[in-house]
DNA sequence: CGAACGCTTGATGGCCATCAATCTCTGTGG
DNA sequence: CCACAGAGATTGATGGCCATCAAGCGTTCG
């Protein structure tokens, strides 16, 4: 990063774990290029685009998703500040799922050209940023166990603990309390529940005082009695010390 | 390959994508170590373990799975001849899922040492494989959006057309008429559906004359209808031409 | 030959989708 | 400044898809 600029969102995820040098944050900032302000809704990526481009997101949030036919749309995942977009279908000739902005964001393209460059002379940003890859691959796993086999009720706990860990990650409130920008439409089309079936596990969950997501934020009131109710097990997010030092 | 030897599955499917020469097939080859044959139902990864390995998948068929603690399973993905395993997380410090032998199977372990070196030498081989493991990730996104997001029935035949492209991809049968070797257990803890309720989803699909699955033959009748009908689009398989020639 | 496994069918009920309506809040233009 | 539109949240009513329980069948294999 440049001296005396704060840690972007990127590197502090990274950081977590890999150590990264002065000269391997300063690789990692050369990986992006022009900076790109986003509108809300905008989408960046379109499912079956040919040269599809990657992207770190700096700020704001964003989801990838996929539209059916009959206009069903399920998001399989949603990203916050600091993670990688269209990363792992690069090599694809064709993106296979849509970008689109769900805030204003703001990404920054990142050239091929400069990542196989910084790939070749740090070895270690290169695991960092596998690592990373990796660990959105584990989530769309869990994500994908999460629909196919928890209820409606177990899913949403999930989902929100998930949530909370990756905020408490990048430095954006903590495993219990974060702000969250997403409606209820965002949720339930990453849940592959209605809105309306969402509303009510959201009310239930707060009546029985375990969580509450309203105005934008999100308070975990009882995190211990909603990891066992989602049987939540962060293993999968790999998180739980550094990788190398 | 070896001289006289009959193209592997898995340099079947990489030469499909990427034209390789001998010389890189070579290397392919030299990925592969010890071949362990492993019986039906035997696991060969345990979710959680640490120092697991990645593996190729020369003969029988596989799955990767993830086991709730209240007992139910989600089958993340099938493996068949040709393909990879374990080899998106082998970043990971634990595995995040299992592997277990759906049929008795014959996998050879991938030498991390080897993998890099034949990377470094062989940039055209690491595209292949890179592509494959980008396959693989577009094919879970897409059933991700299965059980997300279609009725059990358009699941099922949604599932059994991208089986019957990949079986095609390896030579071992046509997209309408492939040997399977799942239960109805299998599939339907693939699909997130109850076994009894799979079965009759099945003798649907069969009295509308779309496809048949019986005593381990899928035959697929009528193609065009049943693609319909699951809104089947195989652009995310990324098949349709070679990637490098 | 019995046990185990896989497949099949019937009956019942619950979870969740869908339709419909209301309410709040925000932003916008007249 | 207010009327209005539109997005998002909320609640009620109804019904269908699919899980679950239960039972029986065929085949394989020890």
């Amino acid at each position: 990063m440049s001296l005396g600029n704060p840690p972007s969102a990127v590197s502090k995820k990274l950081s977590a774990f890999v150590a990264l040098s002065g000269d391997e944050l300063r690789a990692l900032d050369g990986l992006q290029s022009a900076v790109r302000p986003i509108a809300p809704g905008e989408q960046i990526v379109i499912e079956g685009q040919a040269n599809h481009q990657a992207f770190i997101l700096n700020g704001g949030w964003a989801c990838s998703f996929k539209v059916l036919r009959n206009g069903s749309r399920q998001v399989v995942d949603f990203q916050v500040p600091g993670d990688f977009l269209g990363l792992r279908s690069l090599l694809l000739r064709k993106s296979d799922h849509s970008f689109a902005a769900v805030t204003a964001i703001e990404v920054c393209e990142i050239s091929k050209a400069s990542l196989l460059e910084a790939f070749a002379n740090s070895p270690r940003l290169a695991t960092a940023v596998f690592w990373a890859v990796s660990r959105d691959e584990a989530m769309v796993v869990e994500h994908l166990v999460n629909i196919g086999r928890r209820s409606a009720t177990e899913r949403t706990a999930h989902f929100f603990l998930e949530l909370g860990d990756r905020m408490a990650l990048i430095g954006q409130g903590t495993r219990t309390a974060y702000a969250c920008p997403l409606t209820q439409y965002h949720l339930s089309d990453a849940l592959g529940l209605s809105a309306i079936h969402l509303n009510r596990i959201l009310r239930q969950l707060r009546e029985k005082k375990l969580m509450v997501f309203q105005k934008g934020v999100v308070t975990i009131t009882n995190r211990k009695r909603l990891i066992e109710l989602a049987q939540f097990d962060d293993e999968y997010m790999d998180e739980n010390e550094p990788l190398l030092r």
